[in-house]
DNA sequence: GTCTATAGGGGGATAGAC
DNA sequence: GTCTATCCCCCTATAGAC
C-alpha cells in the first residue's frame, strides 16, 4: 500500500473495475480507495478514458509478449515441423491461467479482460483490437498449420468458443456459484480442467455444415413479445 | 414501429443496452429512440431498475420455460432411463441458439443476456440466480444421472466452460472480428459447430486433478507491475 | 505533486398541466 | 397516458493556491 500516487491509483481502478464495471467506476472512488485526491486522476494520466487504456495496456502487453515468447520457443524446438495442437493449446491458455494465479491483481486484472472481450465501448475494442493484432496472427498460423485437416474457418470458431470458456474459466465467478458449491480456489486444477475441456472440443469430430434454416422448436408457448421484433 | 409506447421502449431499451451497457445507457437515449417522452419510463415502469428488469426477465423466463419443458419431453419419452449427455446439452443450448436465430429481436436478448452473465451488478446478478434456479436444478439432475462417471464437480466446471462458449457464440461477436472473417450470417450453421465442440468438450478424457501449486512460467520479462500487487 | 474549489454538463426522478 | 419544466444529485475536468 506504501506505494506512489500513481500505482496505487492503478490497483485501485483495476480492483474497482472488475467489481464495477468500467462505467459505474467514478474517479471519487477510485481516487478515495487510493487515498489520493480526485485531482489525481487527471494530473497522472490526463483522464479516465486514459486511466482505462493504461489499466489494459500494463498488464495486456506483458501477457501477449509472453504468448508470443512462448510460440518462438515452441517453434524453435519444432525446426519447422507442425506443432501439436495441444502444444498451442497450451501456450495460449496456459500463459492466462498462470497470470491469473501469479497474484491477487493477476487474478483481478484477468477476471476485468475475461468480462471486457465483449465490452460494448468502442473505444475499448479499439485498443484491445490492437493489442491483440500480432498474437493472434501468429497463433492462428500455427494452429492452420497444425491441423491442415479441420477447416480454418470451422478452427476460427473453435477458438472463438475457447475464448468464452477461458472467459468464464477465469471471470465468470457468479454465473459459476449459480450452478453450486466447487472449489474455486485452485489454479493448478482450474488449469488442468480447462486444457482437458478445450482440446475436448478442439479435437471434436467435425459437424458437417450444411446451409438451411434453423429447425423450429416445438413450440410448446408462443414466443414473447412477438409484436415488438 | 405502431405499438404502444410500453413496447417501444422496451424494444429500444433492449437494443441500447446491447449496444452500449446498460450504465452507459439512459432514458434519455431510450426515450428518443422509443419516440417517447422521457417521463414515459417512469410512468410505465417506475424507474430505470424496474426497465432493465422487466426486459430481462419477459424473455428469460420464456427461455428458461422452453428449456424446462424440452427436458420434460425427454424425459418423458425415456421412461426413467438416463439420457444421452448429447440430447441434453441440445436442449439446454439448443433453445437458446433458436431464440437467437428466431427474430431480430431474440438475437438482440441472447447476445445481450450473453455479455450479462458476468454483469457486476448486483442487483441485475440476483434476479438472474432466481430465473435461472429451477432450470439449472432440473438440468443438473439430469446431467448427474446421464454421466455418472464423471465426478460431479468436474461437470460443473464443464457446464460452466459450455456456458461461456455459448455467451461468445450468441455474443461475442466483435471479439470474433478479431480472429478474422468469418460468415456468422447462419444460425443453422452456428448451432452445428457449437454443439460439436460443446459435446468434444463434454466428453473429453478425465483429467487428473492433484492440489499443487501451478507452475511458474520461463519469465522472460519480469511480471508487470508487481509492486501494486 | 498535491490540494481546494468550482465550472459546466448530464443523470434519474417527479410535480402538475393537459 | 402524455407532456413540459424543474429539482437535486453526481459526474469529469480544470484553475489556481500551496
Amino acid at each position: 500500500m506504501e506505494t506512489d500516487t500513481r500505482s496505487r491509483i492503478l490497483a485501485a481502478a483495476e480492483d474497482l473495475f472488475v467489481q464495477h464495471g468500467l462505467d459505474a467506476t467514478t474517479l471519487r472512488m477510485i481516487t478515495t480507495a487510493a487515498h489520493a485526491n480526485l485531482a489525481a486522476v487527471n494530473y497522472h494520466f490526463g483522464s479516465k478514458e486514459a486511466l482505462i487504456e493504461t489499466v489494459f495496456r500494463r498488464r495486456l502487453t506483458w501477457l501477449n509478449d509472453q504468448r508470443i515468447a512462448a510460440l518462438d520457443a515452441l517453434e524453435a524446438e519444432a525446426k519447422g515441423a507442425p506443432l501439436k495442437p495441444r502444444q498451442i493449446v497450451e501456450s495460449y491458455f496456459g500463459v492466462a491461467i498462470r497470470l491469473a494465479a501469479s497474484s491477487p491483481g493477476g487474478r483481478t486484472f484477468m477476471r476485468l479482460l475475461g468480462r471486457t472481450y465483449t465490452e460494448p465501448s468502442e473505444f475499448v475494442r479499439s485498443f484491445l483490437a490492437e493489442e491483440y493484432a500480432e498474437v493472434i496472427a501468429r497463433y492462428k498460423a500455427a494452429f492452420f498449420k497444425a491441423l491442415p485437416d479441420v477447416p480454418q474457418e470451422e478452427f476460427l470458431w473453435r477458438f472463438h468458443f475457447m475464448m468464452g470458456a477461458l472467459s468464464y474459466a477465469v471471470s465468470g465467478v457468479d454465473a459459476l456459484r449459480l450452478l453450486g458449491p466447487v472449489d474455486e480456489s485452485d489454479p493448478e486444477a482450474l488449469y488442468t480442467r480447462l486444457m482437458s475441456f478445450l482440446i475436448g472440443g478442439l479435437r471434436a469430430p467435425l459437424p458437417e455444415i450444411q446451409s438451411q434454416a434453423v429447425r423450429k422448436p416445438r413450440a410448446k408457448r408462443a414466443t414473447p413479445d412477438r409484436a415488438s421484433d
